[in-house]
DNA sequence: CGACATGTTGAACCTCATCAACCGACGTGG
DNA sequence: CCACGTCGGTTGATGAGGTTCAACATGTCG
């Protein structure tokens, strides 16, 4: 099972993202003899603020949030992770965020102390671990710009620009690149307004907006088409991104 | 000179910052060698988002910011960074953002590839580097809420504390922690600003009605006292910290 | 079918951005 | 030495963007 997901990297273009991208075949086979298949429903923690926890997790399928919360309740999503994203620090000490489950959610657990031993004896995984988290750091970064000076229509196209290119990334490029880009709403309204900065009601709105002027298309509950992908960037702040 | 500089890290507490903490002595000499230093005049930009930098810097004084600009001018500054901090990315393709002199800065330089050398030949201070890039993300999610949750008082408490919790640590725990904290207001309003994602003109009303309410006591015209700590960690939306 | 979650839409309110006037400190040149 | 312009900071008035509260629609599951 889990021997079947982990070859998985093998087989895709995903292998430049995350931490198996330069793995060895040797280490990349000793993670996978530590790796557990898990389990989790929408809504259940799998990461507490402040509680150390003895793993560090691949996502297989479904989305986790990264959470911080305030005393009073108030809470903020501070990463959205996607299958074969990857969960919790090693080498950290207790991690200062949640992870909860926005979906059903498999996940490959691996044992930290076990990991940490693998990682300290393959330097390129090491190496990657670092690239990897200088990657995650930018794009925290890139959040904050949106959340500090980004409109609330800013904030929700940049989400959905966001989308697209995963959904475009995901294919791998091994087909031609799809004339039509075409993204899904992996969470509800409420984590994406929770992930934007921004009230349920204000993303629901936005996206009304995008719908009316055309900027999206529904396909179907869940799914939609950008026709026109360089002004939804344009809408987003960014400048129209090249597909390289 | 850059000799001294360096030395002064062995000196006091603030080795478990940055990087120079598990740097052995051997491996600190061999970075000191490599080292240069470099002044900036206030306003002047020392690495341009997106163009590729042949170094990586310490900061030896004054204040760096780090700056995220969007395609019609907005700006959002994404780190501010204290004496003893790392400017740059090492292992990194270009960085994102750009960095510049808030104040009138002492820079040590290092070659980017000289010191990448240095790392991988030392497996600790990579490790090290790791750990740093790790609480910078922390720090980074950290200023996601406060960007994404919170309102313009807690934004500037929460500023405040950040500046009290420095200046705390600086001390070094040398001497008796100080009964009256007291921070130093390192940059002009416009860059507090742009760091809380709010108008300058919010973060004057906000500093003048914190001194109204006795919050803040000024001292001379950048340092102020704080009366009860708690009182600012409760506005800042904080639970009250504990100065272990 | 009813109950509950999720999403949409409307209306009122509120925080904060914006624009503008003003103040004090500082440096420059007459 | 003082007048002046400039810059950073403060304070006030006004308005827009977004939150909040509430009603309603839609979809799902027992």
């Amino acid at each position: 099972m889990q021997h079947a997901d982990l070859t998985h990297f093998e087989n895709c273009a995903i292998r430049h993202r995350g931490l198996c991208s330069a793995a060895s075949p040797e280490a990349l086979a000793e993670l996978n003899r530590i790796a557990h298949p898990h389990h989790y429903a929408t809504g259940q923690t799998i990461i507490s603020e402040d509680v150390p926890v003895d793993f560090i997790a691949n996502v297989v399928s479904g989305i986790v949030k990264l959470t911080k919360t305030m005393p009073d309740g108030r809470q903020q999503i501070v990463g959205l992770l996607f299958p074969f994203d990857f969960v919790g620090q090693a080498f950290a000490g207790s991690t200062s965020f949640s992870a909860e489950a926005a979906s059903e959610v498999e996940l490959v657990r691996l044992n930290r102390k076990a990991f940490e031993a693998v990682v300290d004896r393959n330097p390129d995984l090491k190496q990657q671990l670092l690239v990897s988290t200088l990657n995650e750091l930018d794009a925290a970064r890139e959040w904050m710009l949106l959340l500090g000076s980004k409109s609330a229509e800013e904030k929700v196209a940049s989400f959905l620009m966001l989308l697209v290119r995963r959904s475009i990334n995901m294919s791998c490029g091994q087909e031609a690149q799809p004339v039509n880009p075409v993204f899904e709403l992996p969470v509800n309204r409420a984590d994406i307004a929770g992930y934007l900065g921004v009230s349920a009601e204000t993303v629901s709105r936005q996206i009304s907006h995008l719908k009316a002027d055309g900027i999206i298309k529904l396909i179907d509950i869940r799914h939609y088409t950008v026709p026109d992908l360089n002004r939804l960037a344009g809408l987003a702040g960014q400048e129209p991104p090249i597909w390289a």
